[in-house]
RNA sequence: CGGUUCGUAGCUCAGCUGGUAGAGCACGUGACUCUUAAUCAUGGGGUCGAGGGUUCGAUUCCCUCCGAGCCGACCA
């Protein structure tokens, strides 16, 4: 049986599963379970005064048990939270059958099981709001046992923490940890709050390619796919910039997706090889615009969250009201270094970086240099929310020139916490222009920067029908809810951040007539088995059968079973050993 | 990719200078009709991440690999 792979108390759920059949009980039912209440709208509402709550229906998993005789508590969770129920023999089994609660409810549920309750809601003597059950019915039962934690006075004992438990399977992550459901309830929140900013501005929500013959919009390293159909390869998007603009171009005022994005890249605290952004395009705006609205957008989904502006992240206390700090990049730079690098040339700049210990490499411009230079020195000072404006254009070959100021382009990062928040521009809207940047990206890509973006001769299409002035914008939607939600990792705000595949034990085994095909007696089938000889094959690579002799001897004697060892002749014979 | 810490029962964790493993919870059995980390009694449960090496003997020491966290590098 393959039971011998189960744990002792998944063998006895599993036992429990027959039994539960056996006596006429489903315990997968497949019909509606019509619920009245939920477990916090009691707690929160039930006051014995009204008496409200007499006669509630309710669904959950239990959590806990404390089973006295007769008598039972046992807590059941919802969706909503935790409720204390009540379950006593003679209410739950009125009449002389006491099977319902002796054997069911007492021996053959479990934590982790699902059951629906129907009954009273009381208060016990200690003062916890409960609900009397006077029926029951198993609506699902967990072959798989769940890991217990337990609380008092608001104290954890044995909570999951194990960060690979929690990522790998979330689904108990979820179910122990209940604290993790807000911030994911929270993460749609914020999604909320700006889909509603939006859409009561009436721009349009959209959806644009995730597969995509060219892979623009930004720079970074794409995954790569096949299409067999149209025999051709394709790119999961790094970006949907280049679509949305497309859409300006046809015609819509603002347009806006939040868009899964996939990047070949590092993973750490702050990145996913998929994470999501909202992208925004407006026509007729510039980024000037784009900075008030980004400080709309953002104090918004503080105040939908929070109700204040003011939150905590970490040891640290971030004011999200605006307006936010404004400075441009060669100010920045001038602020944390000390050095003023306006009007430099390329070699002095790298003098710069030479005397302030940023690496740089003979393949890097201006532009990349500037960027090294703000990255490594001055990005992580900016904890308070500040707009960095007018980037070098050599790193920006999507952004409209600055109207007034040679050399750098109309681009702002938001920086919250010291990291990238937001990313918009003055969209280029000058076909020419943009044709001409392509052509500058490629000629990085032949020196060998591997990031520069590829042409999409298409997107110049689109421009030359005329595009109009417009200002897009990009807000990484996990560090805000990382931001929002005072989470460390991006993998605590992604439901299934990316994991290596666990290592899977083989499992493939031979039956037990391949063994004994070879001579082996059957008792001893399941031993070889367990010392991992799941397989004739391995055990046809065994050289030294007094090794698996004395294993097998020794797996006898430990876990006392009694059996007549065999003789070392008879397991070389297994191995057809001469 | 480099440094570092870690992987032991379903879960949380002990395990000394090498002698094939312990606790609490959970689970089984019994008692208990207002408990709440329920309690009391009793019992079972482990290829100590995988593979190799040293050794009479490895959970422990060494090497390789797999997986995870943190720090750094690379990367937005």
């Amino acid at each position: 049986m393959n039971n011998m792979n189960l744990s002792e108390q998944e063998q006895i759920r599993r036992e429990s599963l027959d039994e539960l059949r056996k006596l006429g009980i489903n315990p997968y039912p497949a019909a509606e379970y019509k619920t009245t209440a939920f477990a916090q709208d009691i707690l929160d509402n039930y006051t014995p005064e009204k008496n409200n709550f007499q006669d509630v229906c309710l669904a959950g998993r239990i959590m806990s048990r404390r089973i006295m005789g007769s008598a039972s508590f046992a807590e059941l969770m919802d969706s909503s939270g935790r409720i204390q129920i009540y379950v006593r023999r003679d209410d739950v089994c009125p009449g002389e059958d006491k099977m319902m609660y002796n054997t069911v409810f007492k021996r053959l549920l479990d934590i982790g099981d699902i059951i629906g309750v129907k009954g009273h809601v009381f208060k016990t003597q200690m003062g916890e709001t409960t609900v009397h059950v006077e029926e029951f019915t198993v609506l699902s039962k967990s072959v798989r046992p769940l890991p217990v934690v337990k609380e008092k006075n608001g104290i954890l004992f044995d909570a999951v923490t194990d960060p690979e438990m929690r990522y790998r399977q979330r689904y108990v992550d979820l179910i122990v940890n209940p604290q993790i459901r807000d911030v994911f309830r929270k993460r749609t929140q914020i999604i909320q709050s700006m889909r509603e900013l939006f859409n009561s501005r009436g721009y349009l929500e959209v959806e644009t390619p995730i597969l995509q013959p060219i892979p623009g919009g930004a720079s970074a390293r794409p995954f790569i796919t096949h299409h067999n159909t149209l025999d051709m390869t394709l790119y999961l998007r790094v970006a949907n910039e280049l679509y949305l603009k497309r859409l300006i171009v046809g015609g819509f005022e603002g347009v806006y997706e939040f868009a899964k994005d996939f990047r070949n890249e590092g993973m750490d605290r702050t990145h996913n090889p998929e994470f999501t952004v909202m992208e925004i395009y407006i026509a007729f705006k510039d980024y000037n615009w784009m900075m008030s609205f980004t400080e709309e957008i953002v104090k918004k989904a503080a105040l939908d969250l929070h109700g204040k502006t003011e939150i905590e992240y970490g040891d640290k206390v971030i004011n999200l009201n605006p307006p936010f700090k404004r400075i441009n990049m060669t100010d920045a730079i001038k602020e944390n270094t000390g050095t003023d690098i306006s009007g430099m040339d390329e070699a002095g700049l790298r003098a710069v970086c030479d005397k302030l210990n940023v690496p740089h490499t003979a393949s890097m411009g201006k532009g990349k240099l500037i960027n090294e230079l703000f990255g490594s020195k001055c990005e992580h000072n900016y904890i308070q929310p500040t707009f960095i404006i007018d980037y070098p254009t050599e790193t920006s070959p999507l952004t409209k020139m600055h109207r007034s100021k040679p050399g750098v382009t109309e681009r702002f990062e938001l920086m919250i916490n010291g990291k990238e928040i937001a990313n918009a521009y003055s969209e280029l809207n000058d076909p020419i222009d943009q044709m001409e940047r392509f052509k500058d990206q490629l000629s990085l890509s032949e020196k060998g920067d591997d990031e520069a973006m590829f042409i999409d001769l298409d997107f110049v299409r689109a421009l030359e029908y005329g595009m109009p002035p417009t200002s897009g914008m990009g807000i990484g939607i996990d560090r805000l809810t990382m931001l929002l939600t005072n989470q460390p990792s991006i993998q605590d705000v992604l439901l299934f951040p990316q994991m290596k595949p666990e290592s899977q034990k083989s499992k493939v085994e031979s039956q037990k007539e391949e063994y004994l095909a070879l001579g082996v007696p059957e008792k001893w089938v399941e031993p070889l088995k367990k010392l991992g000889f799941t397989t004739v094959a391995k055990l046809k690579e065994v050289e030294k059968h007094t090794k698996l002799h004395q294993d097998l001897c020794g797996y006898n004697k430990k876990h006392k079973l009694g059996l007549q060892n065999p003789s070392q002749d008879d397991v070389k014979a297994w191995l057809n050993l001469k």
